[in-house]
DNA sequence: CGCGCTTTTGACCAAAATCAAGCACTGTGG
DNA sequence: CCACAGTGCTTGATTTTGGTCAAAAGCGCG
């Protein structure tokens, strides 16, 4: 199926809720997030995006987004035509099949997020973010070592948590100063991935796919 | 297609986590939820299932469940064959239309119902958390007035929403303080939606369909 | 150097959890 | 018909967690 290629910047909106994009596009490589912006000026974070996701299946129905996303890094996009790829599914059961797969796994991860924010506390949450986040890269483009490109503001965090990004920032000195992570000019070192899944497993030792 | 109708009785388990059931459900009567169980035993209930929503898409694709299923009133299912479906599936595109909008929607929920928790205080999560069940009663069964039939234990909104059930019993005393509900003995009644609206939106006024 | 953005830290406050006791309603057995 | 056990709800006292407000420090950059 032909498909462009596109590069956006960091920090540049790349759909808008409500939009009906005439594309889908999967993500090729940086960081990207889901969110809805609340009447009172707050932002909700919906997901982070990994190199290897989709954004806006919903473009197949001509349906409305229900949520922005955001480019967190500059970011490349491989762009499909919605149209197409509605007929190429008309055609292609296999097709179809994978889409539907991929949707039904989009929910379980959204209740996997439901789980996550249920009865966590602060260091449960920040560190079962951390964990899933570098589980994700390490799963998709085989990273070598414990070092991680981090792109997330502690307010990301803070928005994706359901927290105020100074308890963020007195939890990630937690996590520090329990020797699981360093954090520092956006590089993510994991030094007790033990410890670390520990802090954040407490109560569960599930859920953080 | 062919259909089997089945009665479950009150507090029975539909279905288990990790089953790889061979059916699908639609709820046809009654009320249900789905919940996962956390290895230090709390529960975390992912949603309220209510007449006309399905149960175990996965079926179709011979995943295993990712949540188990209880009944909560006495409950009547249609039972439909998985491999039946996904024959169907298979021949039919529009089926299979219905289905991918069907789970897209259902991962549209869920993100809802992440947004619900993100990071609204306990009275605008079990305001909130009534207004959307009274609404798809409403929708589904046209039911006249403002009484439901409510079948859930405080215990339920308690795992649901990430609160403890004493917070919880707070919470509707100041539902009813404010005139806005009453509740006794299972019976429901919206005494002033307006209010209630506001309690629960304070914050937004999006997000709980 | 100085400005903006982010993170850190401290003092204080508010929301919800925890612990504990007691109440109301139901169903059961004597 | 009553005692009483079980379940669920309410209420109070206290503690814990996280939020709020405010100031300061670190860092990148023109």
């Amino acid at each position: 199926m032909r498909h462009d290629s596109i590069m956006i910047p960091a920090r540049r909106i790349i759909v808008r809720k409500s939009d009906v994009p005439m594309q889908m596009f999967t993500l090729y490589d940086g960081w990207a997030f889901r969110f809805v912006l609340l009447p009172d000026g707050r932002r909700q974070i919906l997901s982070f995006l990994l190199p290897g996701d989709l954004i806006g299946i919903q473009a197949i129905y001509g349906d409305p987004l229900r949520f922005s996303v955001q480019a967190l890094t500059d970011v490349t996009l491989c762009a499909f035509n919605a149209k197409e790829i509605a007929e190429a599914m008309q055609k292609s059961p296999a097709q179809m099949k994978h889409l539907v797969a991929r949707s039904i796994r989009e929910a379980a991860d959204a209740d996997n997020r439901v789980i996550g924010l249920g009865r966590r506390t602060a260091t449960e949450r920040v560190a079962g973010l951390i964990l899933k986040l570098t589980n994700a890269l390490k799963r998709r483009k085989s990273v070598p070592g414990e070092n991680f490109a981090f792109p997330l503001r502690q307010e990301h965090i803070a928005d994706a948590l359901g927290l105020t990004a100074v308890h963020v920032s007195r939890t990630i000195s937690i996590l520090r100063d329990e020797g699981a992570i360093s954090l520092e000019r956006n590089i993510l070192t994991i030094r007790d991935r033990q410890r670390l899944t520990e802090l954040a497993d407490h109560n569960e030792a599930l859920a953080l796919t």
